[in-house]
DNA sequence: CATGAATGAGGGTTCATTCAT
DNA sequence: AATGAATGAACCCTCATTCAT
C-alpha cells in the first residue's frame, strides 16, 4: 500500500528504507516504534517517506502486508505434503515453513508475532489481518480430523486449535535460539540436513499428535477440579 | 527495589501510585509507557516519582518484581496438590494456579506476558527473570516425570517445557475471553462451580497429557522430515 | 496574472483547477491556505501549479483579481438603477448587487470579504485592491447626494462611506444566514419575489436613508461626549 | 485559564509572554498563528508553553477571555451614561467605551474582532463568547427602544442590531486610522479634548440615531424591488 | 510544458529527567 | 522529603518551493 512514488524508486534505495522499516517494527512496537528514527537512518527527507507511505499507520499496515505476503510467497514455493499424509502429515508441514519463514524472515516473523501477542492497534488492520490469519485455519484442521476419525472425539477443538496457534507462533523463535542458528543458516539450506533440527521438530510434533489423536483403547477422564482457597 | 521513602508512604497514597504504574505498564510496552502519564494521574510530583524509583527503568523492575512476587504469594497460599497427584496431578495445579492469578491480578500477568513475548529491554532485569522464571522450572518437573516413569523417554525435556511454558502463559488470557469473564467472575469465587470453566481446563491438559505420558504400548516413529525447495 | 500556460489549459481543467483554489482562500486565511491541499485535489503537479501562478503570492493576487472582475460583470449585467432614482435608489442598487453577488458566487464574496476585513499581507496587491475598492465609490456617491440636496449638509461623508462599506461587506452573509438559503435558491431566482427577503433589504435600506437624508426640519444637536476616567 | 504554574510566574516574565502571545493572534488567524514563534521570541522552551496553557486552544481561549474581560473591565471604569440618556445616550456610550478599548488594548481588539469577523473554530469556545456576546446585547436594547418609543416601530430590530454590532465592531479601527492616532495618544487621555475626534463619534451616532429613531411624522414607504436579470 | 520526487524547516505536542525551592 | 517549573530532544506530520526528468 505505499505510494507508486515509493515503489518506483531505484531497487537500492527501496530496500534500504524498507530493511529499516521492518527492522524498526520488528524491534518496537507501533506506539514506540520511531518514523524519525528510520528516516534518519535511512538518510532520506522526513517528507519522503511521507509521500511514500502516507503516514505511520500506513507504513505499518504495509509490514503486516508484506509479513502475510512473505509468508504466503514461501508456503507456495514449498512442495506441498503428500495427499496421504493426513491431518498430522500437514499440520507437520504447517510447522515446518513457519519455522523455515523465521529463519528466513525473522523479523517479519516478529512483526506478525507482535501483531498476535499485543494486537492491532487499528480495527481495519486487525479485520484484514484476521482474514489471513491462522485462528480459523487451525480450527478447521482440527475439526476435519475429528470427522476423519484421526482426532480424538474428546477433544475441544477450540482448545485444541489454541494450543497449535500459540506454540506455532513461538517454535520459530525458540528453534532458532536453541540451535544457535545465525545469519549464515539461512543463506544455504544445511538445516534441512540438520539431523538435531530435524528431530526437534519431529519432537514438537509427536507431542502434539500423541496429545490430540484417536486412540482405540479406552481414555480414561481426569479429576481437572483443584480446590482453591476462599480468600 | 523502590526507595524507603517510597515504602513509607501512607498505605493508601503508595497503594494508589502502583496501581495507576502497574496499568500504565499492563497497557503499554516498556518503552511506550508514560512516566508522565503515572505522575499526572497519581497527582503526585514528578520529582516524587524520581525519589521513589529513581528512573523509569526503576520503577519497571518493581513492576516485574511485584508480579512474581505476587504470583509466588497466590501459589503460596493455595492448598499444594495431593502428594500422589504425580506430575500431571501438579502441573494441572500449576496451570490453575495461573488462571486463577490472571484472574486477581489481570494487570500484572499483563506484564509478566509482556516481559516474556516482547522480551525485556534490560540484561539485568531479564537474568533476574530467567532465574525466578518458569522455563527451569517445567525443565525440572519434565525430567523428573520421565525418571518416574510419568513421562515418555522419547520426550525431549526441553520442547516439552517449552511447549508447556508457552501455553501456561497464553492459556489465561484465552480462558478469560472464551468464557467471557467479568469482574464481577473476579471477586465471588464462582468460577470454581463454573462446570464450563473446569471442563475448559480439563480439556487443555488432558492433551498435554496424552501428548507427553509413558505408553505402555510400543509407539511408532513418525518421519518428521519434509524435503524444502532449494530457493 | 496567470501565465499564458494556464490560460491555455483546457477549459474543463482550467476551470476544477481556479474552483479548488477559490474555496480553499474561501475556506483559509492566505497563511492558512494550502497550496499543498488545491493542488492534491485538483490531481495536477506540484510544478505545474508553480508554472501557472508563479507561487502562493500569485495565486492569491489572481483570487482577489478574479473576485473583484467576477463583482464587476455582474453588476455590468444588471438593469442599472432608474435614471431618476437618486442617491438612495442608487445605494439600494447597489446593495442589492452584492446580495447577489453574495448569492452567486459566494466564495469570491468570502475571499473579497477576507481582503477586506483580515487585510492583505501584501502591499502592492493591498493597493491594486484600493483603486478598485468601494471606499472611494462610496464616498463620491455620498459627496454628490449631499451636493444634490439629497444627503444632510451635517453628514461627514467619510463617515457614511465608511458605514456604508462595512455594512455593504457584511450585509450578504447576514441575509443568507437569517433567511437560511440554501444552494436551491441560487440557481432558481425565486429570491426576487421572496416578500421576506425583499422586506429584509428595504428595512436595511431604510435605516440608512433615514439616517443621512436631508431633513428639512431642524435637527438639533446631541451632545456625543462622554466624560473618562483618568486611569 | 491559565494553569497556576503560569499565573505564579515573576511578573515581567508572563506579561512577556502574555504580550506575544496576545500579539501573535492579533496578527494571524487561529490556525495560521504559531505556538513556535511565540515561545521562540518570548525566549521560553516549548515545554514551558505548554505546562503554562495546555494546548494551542487552550491559549487562544485564554486570549479570548482576556479580551473580553479587559473590555469589561474597561467598561466597569467608565461613567456610565446619566439615567436620562435614553437608548441613544447608551448606545453612544457603548460605542465610545469600545473605541476606548480599540485604543488601549488594539491587539486585544483585533483578537475580538477576528472571532467576531473569522469565527472561532472551537464551539465550546464560540458558545462562551456569544454568551458574553455583543449580539444579543444590542437586540435587547433596540427592542427596549421600540417598546419605549424611542425607535421607529417600522424598524427590523435583528436589522439595526446587526448593524450596530458591525458597525461597533470596526469603527474603532476606522477612528484610529483616520485620525492617524499614534502610541503617543494612547498613554495620555489626549483624544478626549481632540474636537475632531469627538465630532467623528457624534457624527457616526446621528446618523444611526436618525436613522432608526421614531419619527412623529408619517414616513413614506420605499419601493425597494429591483428586477434582475435572467442569466 | 508537465511531472512529482526531494527537501528541510516548521507545525503542535509529549517525553524523561533535573534541580532550585 | 516534596515539589513542580524548566528543559530541549524527540515525536508525527505538513508546508512551499525547487529541479531533474
Amino acid at each position: 500500500m505505499p505510494t507508486e512514488t515509493f515503489n518506483s524508486l531505484p531497487e537500492e534505495k527501496r530496500a534500504r528504507i524498507l530493511d529499516l522499516a521492518i527492522e524498526e517494527f520488528a524491534a518496537y512496537s507501533y506506539k514506540a516504534a520511531s518514523i524519525s528514527n528510520i528516516v534518519r537512518r535511512a538518510g532520506i527527507a522526513k517528507g519522503s517517506f511521507y509521500q511514500y507511505f502516507g503516514d505511520k499507520k500506513g507504513l505499518y499496515r504495509y509490514m503486516v502486508e508484506i509479513s502475510t505476503d512473505q509468508k504466503m510467497t514461501l508456503v507456495k514455493d514449498l512442495r506441498p505434503p503428500e495427499n496421504n499424509a493426513g491431518l498430522f502429515g500437514y499440520m507437520r508441514w504447517q510447522f515446518l515453513s513457519e519455522v523455515l519463514f523465521e529463519i528466513r524472515h525473522p523479523e517479519l516473523a516478529q512483526i506478525a508475532y507482535r501483531a498476535f501477542s499485543e494486537g492491532v492497534p487499528f480495527p481495519d488492520i486487525r479485520e484484514e489481518l484476521r482474514r489471513r490469519g491462522t485462528t480459523q485455519f487451525f480450527k478447521q484442521l482440527i475439526t476435519q480430523g475429528i470427522v476423519r476419525g484421526e482426532v480424538a472425539v474428546w477433544v475441544d477443538p477450540d482448545i485444541a486449535a489454541f494450543m497449535m496457534e500459540v506454540l506455532f507462533y513461538q517454535f520459530g523463535k525458540y528453534f532458532i535460539e536453541r540451535l544457535g542458528l545465525t545469519e549464515d543458516d539461512f543463506t544455504n539450506n544445511s538445516i534441512y540436513e540438520n539431523q538435531e533440527a530435524q528431530q526437534l521438530l519431529s519432537n514438537l510434533m509427536d507431542i502434539l499428535e500423541a496429545g490430540i489423536k484417536r486412540d482405540p483403547e479406552q481414555r480414561k477422564d481426569f479429576p481437572s477440579t483443584v480446590e482453591v482457597p476462599s480468600g
